[in-house]
DNA sequence: CCGTATCCATTCCGATACTG
DNA sequence: CAGTATCGGAATGGATACGG
């Protein structure tokens, strides 16, 4: 069994009367770094350091705008980098960051979860949507 | 470095062509597993199965909305049962499944990732707000 | 007690147009 | 090439009221 109250070392004493609880400021990181577009971006730049458009190609159905969003957000969050190259016409190259490369065992793991159980999950869909069919009663 | 091309053994020889790539469909359950309510109710179900009562007292930041539509999603995907106590008044205890059990090894790396890079998160934070400040030039 | 239904505010997101 | 600005629709989320 899981506690999720995780043991922190602390220098100070007395700053932490017990162990150290998930605050907000946790959620709201890994909210900010698992999300949809921020995996996938995440997963490209581990694989190579990539520019702008590179990555539009790589995300197909990602836009401009949430790109951006995104990688302003990890750029925020130390995850990648932003490396101009030349200025004109400017090119720009981003890099995932040693920070960011901290999360390369997660994302693998996160993706080989996904895949080694989608087919029990797929059963479980099945089943439930199965006992629990879609409310319509027009004809019924 | 990782390739994110996940090496999936098949039975049926000739189905895949080359190795498996991550589909939209792992993306989706990752997303609904993962997301900012789920991670927190899993925590709570890994912990002891609890009502739905007590769960909204161990979130205390969730609406009933957002907990019951939480709640109805990880069912669907198997990563959680909703098993009925009794029905005058009705009680309804919330557990989690072997399939959900296997997540528990994950949430818990990432809630150690969190914890452990919080510092330098912070520090990455500080430095990009320091060097794009909030544009406003009424008096510049 | 455990929800569903409804309304409403806010936020998100895609499409489009424009700039250095 | 690599964005920013703006707009409108869609989705989200909270508050409230009601139901089995």
């Amino acid at each position: 069994m899981c506690t999720w109250y995780l043991q922190v070392t602390s220098t100070k004493p007395g700053v932490m009367t017990e162990t150290t609880q998930l605050t907000a400021a946790h959620r709201e990181l890994i909210d900010q770094v698992f999300d949809k577009w921020s995996l996938q971006v995440l997963e490209a730049l581990c694989e190579k350091p990539s520019r702008f458009n590179e990555l539009r190609h790589a995300i197909p159905t990602v836009t401009q705008k949430s790109l951006t969003a995104t990688l302003r957000r990890l750029e925020r969050n130390g995850m990648i980098e932003r490396v101009i190259i030349s200025s004109r016409p400017i090119a720009v190259e981003y890099r995932i960051t040693s920070l960011g490369g901290t999360l390369e065992d997660l994302i693998d793991a996160l993706l080989h979860w996904s895949t080694a159980h989608m087919p029990a999950v797929q059963r479980a869909r099945a089943r439930f949507d199965d006992e629990t069919p879609p409310p319509h009663d027009a004809s019924s």
